[in-house]
DNA sequence: ACACTGATTTAGTGTATCCTAAATAAGGTT
DNA sequence: AACCTTATTTAGGATACACTAAATCAGTGT
């Protein structure tokens, strides 16, 4: 008697997910600002969500909410669902890598399984969607996350750039265009203080960019 | 400050235009039915859409409904959207002929113009969906839909099967075993009255078929 | 004219999801 | 210990769609 969940609980799952990763449980505000939405109907409903027959959702009043296991895995075949579809657009139809969140943010919601099982085959089983995020499996084991941005790298460390975490349309293209993109090797030169600025080389080019930018580079040190 | 129509107001769009091409109204029943929704909601949601300050339909009490020209133009534009859909599953996804409705009936409410704009392209513009049905080209103009059925053919009338209209999986799985799709060439053998039942050649088979079959495969004379 | 039948509408509800405004709680001051 | 700020919840509504039960209309045959 599983009931699919709708979407609107699908985004929450999701919200949930990627706000309590930490291990933290994800608050009211906080969900309410990454799901657009007033933080009074968000109130509301994580606890029809948790009061369900089967909760996926853990909440405690003025406690936020966390994912029950049944929850968990709802959102990761959520996400599955989200990045092999950004995949799919990136690779198959030619979508940029700034225009696939928002279409597969549609689609994730209405695929059936012999959809998500067809591209996850044509694609060749990618573990990584276009921004480097990684692509649960199918037993929904989700590799572990980069965890080092670029900022806080300091000469004379080199790094591969592992991920982008960035939902501002422009920035991706800005990034895209200056080659910051998974798999670009850097070279640290400088680190200025007070600024942040980091000065490093890839793909042959020199470049000073501040925090604002290098904060949303998620690095793997070599 | 165009709303895009609900996931509801184009199912609605797309029923009230199938049941009115012939010109006459769609009765709230036959909606009802051919929606799974009881007619009483329908009746409500058609009061609702033909009151909207730009109404898709025109409804007059127990008369039915049918679109202005703004509601022909959303309604040829999911269908448009659904049909490309439905090609571009079964030519690149290997969706059988009889699984491609259900998918394209959720993905047809949030694919983007883009994503549109793509399978198009990629497909060639194709100008008729796996079941025979013509696409809307991008100017939204409807082919002519073949109309004469193959239960109406008599011996010695030779046909080519233009398209089939059928929901039933079952039955379309039927119909593709007997090679009876799209572009099969036929010739009538025998009629045999009160039964209905139609002897013809295709494919270089010999068959004898009833109407709960014929029925539902159009016809091309030739 | 008149009752029967089937189609349709009205009336009254329910559920999911969102909103705003007002109340309250929690944590750090002073 | 009372106070302020910020986070959160409660209260009260709104909207879109669906449902059931009961009323009404329309066409048919008598």
């Amino acid at each position: 008697m599983k009931t699919t969940p709708s979407h609107a609980t699908e985004d929450y799952l999701k919200a949930i997910y990627t706000l309590s990763i930490d291990g933290d449980s994800a608050s009211t505000n906080d969900l309410a600002e990454r799901l657009n939405i007033a933080p009074a109907s968000v109130t509301g409903m994580l606890q029809r969500l948790a009061s369900a027959s089967l909760p996926l959702v853990d909440y405690r009043k003025r406690q936020g909410a966390t994912l029950t296991p049944a929850g968990k895995k709802a959102a990761l075949r959520v996400i599955r669902r989200h990045r092999l579809l950004e995949t799919y657009l990136h690779e198959f139809l030619g979508f940029a890598w700034d225009e696939v969140h928002e279409e597969a943010c549609r689609m994730e919601h209405v695929i059936s399984e012999a959809f998500e099982e067809r591209i996850d085959a044509l694609l060749g089983h990618p573990t990584y969607d276009p921004h480097g995020d990684p692509i649960p499996d199918l037993n929904l084991l989700m590799p572990q996350e980069a965890s080092t941005r670029l900022s806080a790298l300091r000469p004379p460390q080199k790094a591969t750039i592992e991920r982008v975490d960035a939902d501002d349309k422009e920035l991706l293209r800005y990034l895209e265009e200056k080659s910051l993109v998974p798999g670009s090797k850097l070279e640290t030169r400088a680190y200025s203080p007070f600024d942040g600025n980091l000065t490093f080389k890839v793909n042959g080019q020199v470049m000073i960019l501040g925090p604002a930018v290098t904060r949303h580079i998620y690095i793997q040190e070599n």
